[in-house]
DNA sequence: TAGATTGTTAATCGATTAACAATC
DNA sequence: TAGATTGTTAATCGATTAACAATC
């Protein structure tokens, strides 16, 4: 039904679409039934012809002459990202960023719904974390086996990563994002998006324009 | 004297720069004196013509039958991102996102210096966050006017974004690293990264092979 | 109908990769 | 010298954007 094209969606076109449903969800909230291409072009920066490239991959969704309708467009976006739906979410590393990744506040919004929490610390095993408790991670088979978590944040040191990664893929987790700076080795079946921030950092200090020297 | 090529360098290739760069620190620390662009590749899983067209923008690196001196290419790297320096940073908002990364460890190692913090909420602003005290973003640019800062982490909910980059615009801020899911408008003359967390699961979950409906 | 806007094709642009002469 | 590996050119691949017939 979807993707009747061919059956390969480039990349960025998975993550416009991510883009241009949360601006659907403010125009929702401002009572907005239709938008154009021209006006989504104004208010993501995303050029129209882009828009509606992107969403040719998976049909028609508009009218000539009128534009989209914003549920419409929003719900039938919503499912082919599959987040019409919860989605059970592992998170695998209780530091710093782990914790502030599980109290992000879109993540219910969109239907993400963090189901456990594992690390590898005697000290953080049991504590809670939010309305979690850290388990360890020995047992994460054992408990995504009930869970049936596919997707898993992985927010551990580099060090720990691929056994971590291992540990995740035997559990039948399906989709990683993955913060360590390392390169995961998986099996193709398995996606993975890695997400550094200093990667981030380093792209702009690049872009710093009459360098400093000291 | 770098980039004598042309003066655009795609920005896929800075965020593998950061990615070599990474590489080749964990091979200094192996004591490894010699790479070949084929074993990065095995590293990494980038490409060998791919790391050494990257290269190809900034100069020549190595020996035609050796390969790469490590520490060399390791600083001529950080030099090109202007991380062989301390470089300044401030962070805008001190929510939970904004507390994890003001701890990442790497930050340090990398040169990146976090030298405040400011958030607008009245219950936050002189309390301690990590050894920086947060303080009042109505004072983010006269704080800047001595800091100096160029760098900036903006983590803040997308309904103050604008307004709070406004203000890193007017302090003298050319480069925000953005983690408010919005469209920044800013003058030409600063670069905008963004960053979203959202973005990144809705593409994992694209992903999931057999959609469980329910 | 006239005006607006879509969906899609074709043209452009840019990034990746293969191939190989140059060189250590 | 023979073998290895670079730097770079040329070929390939893929993504973006402009243009426009189709359609509301």
């Amino acid at each position: 039904m979807y993707n009747s094209h061919n059956g390969k969606v480039p990349v960025p076109t998975l993550e416009r679409l991510a883009t241009y449903l949360r601006y659907l969800i403010d125009l929702e909230q401002s009572h907005i039934e239709t938008i154009s291409s021209a006006e989504v072009e104004r208010q993501t920066g995303i050029n129209a012809a882009q828009f509606r490239k992107d969403l040719s991959y998976f049909g028609e969704f508009g009218k000539p002459g009128v534009g989209y309708n914003v549920i419409d467009l929003q719900s039938r976006i919503a499912h082919i990202l599959k987040i019409d739906r919860e989605q059970r979410v592992i998170l695998v590393g209780a530091g710093n960023l782990g914790s502030a990744l599980i109290g992000y506040p879109g993540l219910k919004e969109h239907r993400f719904n963090l189901v456990a929490v594992f690390d590898n610390s005697a000290s953080k095993i049991g504590r809670p974390l939010w309305e979690l408790q850290i388990q360890d991670i020995a047992t994460l088979k054992e408990a995504n086996a009930t869970l049936e978590a596919r997707i898993a944040i992985l927010a551990v040191p580099a060090t720990a990563a691929q056994k971590a990664a291992d540990a995740l893929v035997e559990a039948g987790v399906t989709a990683i994002l993955n913060f360590a700076p390392i390169l995961l080795r998986v099996p193709p079946s398995v996606y993975v998006r890695n997400v550094s921030f200093l990667q981030e950092l380093a792209v702009l200090s690049y872009h710093l324009s009459a360098a400093p020297e000291n």
